[in-house]
DNA sequence: CTTGACATAAAACAACTGTTTGATACACTT
DNA sequence: AAGTGTATCAAACAGTTGTTTTATGTCAAG
């Protein structure tokens, strides 16, 4: 009955905003604790069927839905365009900062933490989230630590890489254990610049000193070892 | 009509049975996509009102299983007990190498694998991880800091230590992120003493570095600032 | 108008969810 | 011997799970 107004329902529109909430449903909870009822809810779709017609099934509509985020989130807080000769110590600064921004104020929150979930505890869809998010990261890393450190191994540059990541991720993915330790009310005080700071002085200071090896204490050994 | 010869049937057997159950299923499916049938299943109990006797209800059995969890943990491997004068350095060294074989070799890996769920998805379980199992080895750290950076302000030495705890979990939580990233074939092949000897001395260098302030560069600014 | 494709809708599917109930067995004290 | 408290068990509870089926509507092409 209705009339001309009612507009052709627009291609696949429920079907966007089935991806869309679905993208809030599986951030939220994972994808199996995730109800295609929430979901559908969330979307006012009243459609019960509408996941199964338009994605088969439950685990395709996630797939698409992880896929969905990460092109989301790469399109959002990009990198500078460094000028030609600009400084490698400066680069790593703003690759920090920037990364801090991706995690602490991505545009997308929901899709964000749909990523870091995926990282977490992977599913099929890690690969693709890898491939299309991560990889282009590590390769700026990589070329900003070629020129702090040329010449070294690749196996070196990927841990200094991720001594890098992994200290501004840690900030993000146990930001709860972070919090109870520092006491709440100080690690709220806690800024991107701050951290991205600290972080940055942290990692040239050791990049520096690797640089002019000049012992500074006996090597590895590892006491008490056991393999 | 049982012989004398079945035992009573031992108190909480099946008590101590459900909870290392639980901690199987809990640790790889998480809280709300585990299911109590599940859990009995594995625990070889037929009473299907058992975990409602025992624990009240599936949440109570939760926390419980934490809570087993990393008093098991925390007894697995302990820091050295390092003589008087021990030098510093090679405390952090050691405290690195404990520290990644935690995380790399629990001697019981589900428990340990449902507290870093905890940590990533904090539930109300979260504050007593922290509480009984981080706290603990916080301080232990914090006190090696203290004597590698005497009289630095207390926030700095969470943020230091933030940024080595953060260099050895990364490993862990992003697995596959890694693993994907390096290829699996030289992933594999990295021990924990590689990992331990690049992360402490990576760290060592920073704070050597950090604690001769020789100014290596402008500071922070962080280029392209938005708050 | 008819045909066929696309989209929505409601009802039903069997399987599973956490929890409760009532009955039964056993070992213990009174 | 009677009673008490503990433990097990099977059956059933009401509700949810993902998915399928059937029916109805809307649209453009033949």
């Amino acid at each position: 009955m209705a009339t001309k107004e009612s507009v052709p329902p627009a291609a696949d529109d429920t079907r966007d905003r089935l991806i869309l909430a679905a993208e809030e449903v599986f951030a939220a909870k994972g994808f199996e604790a995730a109800s295609v009822r929430d979901i559908l809810r969330r979307a006012n779709v009243k459609n019960i069927a509408a996941i199964n017609y338009y994605f088969g099934d439950k685990e395709r509509l996630y797939i698409e839905t992880v896929k969905n985020a990460h092109t989301c989130c790469n399109a959002g807080i990009p990198f500078p365009d460094w000028p030609a000769g600009a400084a490698p110590e400066q680069k790593l600064r703003d690759f920090v900062h920037t990364m801090l921004q991706r995690l602490f104020q991505p545009q997308r929150p929901t899709a964000f933490q749909l990523m870091l979930r995926e990282m977490a505890f992977p599913t099929k869809a890690c690969v693709e989230v890898v491939q299309e998010y991560i990889r282009p990261m590590a390769a700026v890393l990589a070329g900003i630590l070629e020129e702090l450190l040329p010449g070294l191994p690749r196996q070196k540059h990927f841990l200094i890489g991720f001594s890098i990541v992994g200290q501004c991720l840690h900030y993000r993915q146990n930001r709860a254990v972070c919090s109870l330790l520092m006491g709440p009310e100080i690690f709220d005080k806690l800024s991107i610049d701050m951290l991205a700071e600290h972080i940055a002085e942290f990692t040239l200071a050791a990049i520096q000193s690797l640089s002019h090896p000049k012992a500074h204490g006996r090597k590895s050994v590892g006491s008490r070892s056991r393999t």
